[in-house]
DNA sequence: ACGTGATCATAT
DNA sequence: ATATGATCACGT
C-alpha cells in the first residue's frame, strides 16, 4: 500500500482509499508513509487528521474549504472509545464575528462544510499508545432532513447572537448539537466583533464544534443499518 | 466524570 | 491575524 501523489477524481476513489486504511493501526500508517509517530498529542494534536489527509490524497494547508472541493468533501477524524462513542467534540470552522450582511444558513460556512463528510473515527482512548491506535470503518455522511434542521436551528441562534452584539455572553452551553467555542493559540488572541451598540470590540476567535452527543448519533445511525 | 474554555502546531 | 488539523486539562 502505498500514498497516493494526486487528490481522488472522484467519489468512489476517495471511498477505496479510506477503505483500505481501514483497520490498520496509526503506527503503520505513519511507518508506510514515513511520518514520525509523537508519544501523544499533547504538542501534536493534528497529528492523526494530517496523517489520515495524506493517505487519502487531500491537499494539505489550511483552506477555509472543504478538504476535498472537486468532491464537495470534508474530512473528518473522530476518536472514539472502545464502545464506538466520541471522545472529542468536533471543530466545524472558524466563526465569522463581524457577518457579512446578508449571511444565511444556506450561504454559511458551516452549512457548506457539512453537506457530505468523510468520516474516519479512529481509536482514541489514551491508554492506547498512539501507534497501536486503529482506525475504523470510514463512512460517507451527509445530513439527513432531521440533523439538517437541528444544525440550521443552532446556526441559526448562535449567530443571532453574534449579529446582536452577543458573542461575549455566548457560552459553549447554547446549542443543541453545535456550539460556539474560543478557538485560537490562546486566551490572549483577539479579533475584531462587534457589542450590543455596534461598537467594535475584541475578543477571543470562536469556532463552531459539533457536540459529542450529535456525532455520537451520526455513528449509530450509520453504522446500525 | 465530564464538558467548557484553553491550548498546541502549522500554513498562508 | 485567520484558518486548518484537533486534544488538553481544569473547574464544576
Amino acid at each position: 500500500m502505498q500514498i497516493p501523489t494526486c487528490a481522488p477524481a472522484d467519489l468512489s476513489e476517495l471511498e477505496s482509499r479510506a477503505q483500505a486504511i481501514a483497520g490498520f493501526s496509526l503506527g503503520e500508517l505513519a511507518d508506510m508513509a514515513g511520518i514520525a509517530i509523537p508519544r501523544d498529542f499533547k504538542r501534536h494534536k493534528g497529528w492523526t487528521g494530517q496523517l489520515i489527509e495524506t493517505w487519502l490524497g487531500a491537499t494539505a494547508g489550511s483552506k477555509p474549504q472543504q478538504d476535498f472541493p472537486e468532491l464537495g468533501v470534508e474530512l473528518k477524524t473522530l476518536p472514539i472509545n472502545q464502545f464506538g462513542q466520541p471522545l472529542e467534540t468536533t471543530y466545524v470552522c472558524y466563526a465569522p464575528l463581524l457577518l457579512p450582511p446578508l449571511i444565511t444558513w444556506q450561504t454559511s460556512n458551516v452549512k457548506n462544510k457539512l453537506q457530505c463528510v468523510l468520516w474516519v473515527p479512529v481509536e482514541g482512548e489514551r491508554q492506547i499508545p498512539v501507534a497501536e491506535r486503529r482506525i475504523a470503518t470510514p463512512f460517507l455522511w451527509q445530513p439527513n432532513e432531521a440533523q439538517n434542521a437541528l444544525l440550521q436551528q443552532d446556526w441559526e441562534e448562535l449567530t443571532e447572537m453574534i449579529a446582536l452584539g452577543k458573542v461575549e455572553s455566548v457560552t459553549a452551553r447554547h446549542g443543541d448539537v453545535m456550539q460556539l467555542r474560543p478557538k485560537a493559540a490562546s486566551g490572549q488572541v483577539l479579533t475584531d466583533a462587534l457589542d450590543a451598540e455596534g461598537n467594535k470590540i475584541k475578543t477571543r476567535p470562536r469556532g463552531f464544534y459539533l457536540r459529542k452527543q450529535f456525532t455520537s448519533l451520526i455513528l449509530q445511525t450509520h453504522f446500525q443499518q
